[in-house]
DNA sequence: ATCGTCCTGTGATAAAATAAACAACAGTAT
DNA sequence: ATACTGTTGTTTATTTTATCACAGGACGAT
């Protein structure tokens, strides 16, 4: 049905701009134009209504985007008209602390169960979820569909992990772990490198100095 | 002195690079060519090239790149051949995994301080690291130059927290609210929006669903 | 109702990013 | 020595992305 590809760029924004009509929503606005929200969002306005328009037609003439409408279809293109089963892996800081954050839920991803090594984990909960010891996961993933799992290992075990989730049916990974995973095409992996995020801002700083 | 711009592409690129150089190095791999790393990394050996050459010329014609060499080079140019003073300034579940992870002192990121509201938590340690109040947070930043702050407070009150740390002469911002920051231009921020990436990899399992 | 203004959707244009191609040169084998 | 192979740095071509520009439709004022 859809066509043409989209660009990962465009993706890339779509979140922002989801976040930037939440909060317009929040705020009781009704309407806003591609110009005056390129404005908040210090891109053009060719460029929001280039993107939108390559999943269909939301505004109109003389008037702009109905914010609540917008946001909502810009959601079902980010597919958060859905739920999604999802677990964590490692229940270091990292993993409580994404286990922790009440958000996810409110955008569909539920966070069920999370799973470590470290005995004196297994068995407490956090925030209502369990944590599970590495031995029960497979069993789990046998008879949970999951949909989502959170990789907040070790680099070292990353691969390992991931490629056993892969084999169990897992489809999407969320790795935290500083190191890329190869797993077969049908596994969605989107990478949050920490370490990586660090260097861009280290990076700017320094190029900064040298002015 | 470095007079063409580097496109933003390229420096989301380096730490990558970066990163698997430091794997080869661990390896004790000596040389690799744009080739091998290409086939390793899922990118053109000519974007390699290209990328690298932005910034000097680093290989060596018919032997390609010294990895320890090559490294380095690149760990200059990110500016991870100095020190920064960072300060992490939320103690709730992130603030404290990032406090906790050790790998950033590698990289030469040195969390000497973090700050919360918590009564709870001011006075207590994380990792050797004190949990001060929000009160002392204008002292400290007047006896202590600090390079970066890591935002991991409530959406609402970062803005105005940043827009402080601008005030007192904090020039980087790594900022993890899912909001973004509107500072003064010599100030530089980078964004970890946890929901933006999450929500790239739920629009991404649902395209794949409807094929 | 009519006119003027506003603002989208989209086709054309410009700019940027990526990939391909290749000359030049170091290393290696004969 | 000499020729061959491998691989860079860089130029050129191609593709992708972003911006500009505008026709035409919708709203609101009069």
């Amino acid at each position: 049905m859809q066509k043409k590809e989209i660009s990962k760029a465009v993706i890339n924004r779509l979140p922002r701009y989801y976040r930037y009509l939440g909060d317009l929503l929040e705020k009781d606005v009704v309407r806003i134009s591609s110009k005056e929200l390129s404005e908040r969002m210090k891109v053009t306005a060719s460029q929001i209504r280039q993107d939108l328009n390559n999943f269909g037609g939301f505004g109109q003439q003389g008037y702009g985007y109905n914010v609540e409408y917008l946001h909502s279809e810009i959601g079902k293109i980010l597919g958060l008209d859905r739920k999604y089963h999802m677990i964590i892996i490692g229940a270091g800081n990292l993993g409580q602390a994404l286990a922790n954050y009440a958000d996810f839920d409110k955008k569909g991803f539920f966070v069920k169960a999370i799973f470590d090594i470290n005995p004196n984990l297994i068995g407490s909960q956090i925030r209502g979820i369990e944590v599970k010891s590495m031995d029960e996961l497979e069993d789990y993933l046998i008879s949970n569909k999951v949909d989502i799992a959170a990789i907040t290992v070790p680099k070292t075990k990353a691969p390992g992990i991931a490629s056993d989730l892969a084999r169990l049916g897992v489809k999407g990974i969320w790795n935290f772990a500083p190191t890329d995973l190869n797993l077969p095409k049908d596994v969605t992996v989107e990478n949050v490198h920490l370490i990586d995020s660090l260097m861009k801002l280290s990076y700017r700083l320094s190029e900064k100095d040298e002015e």
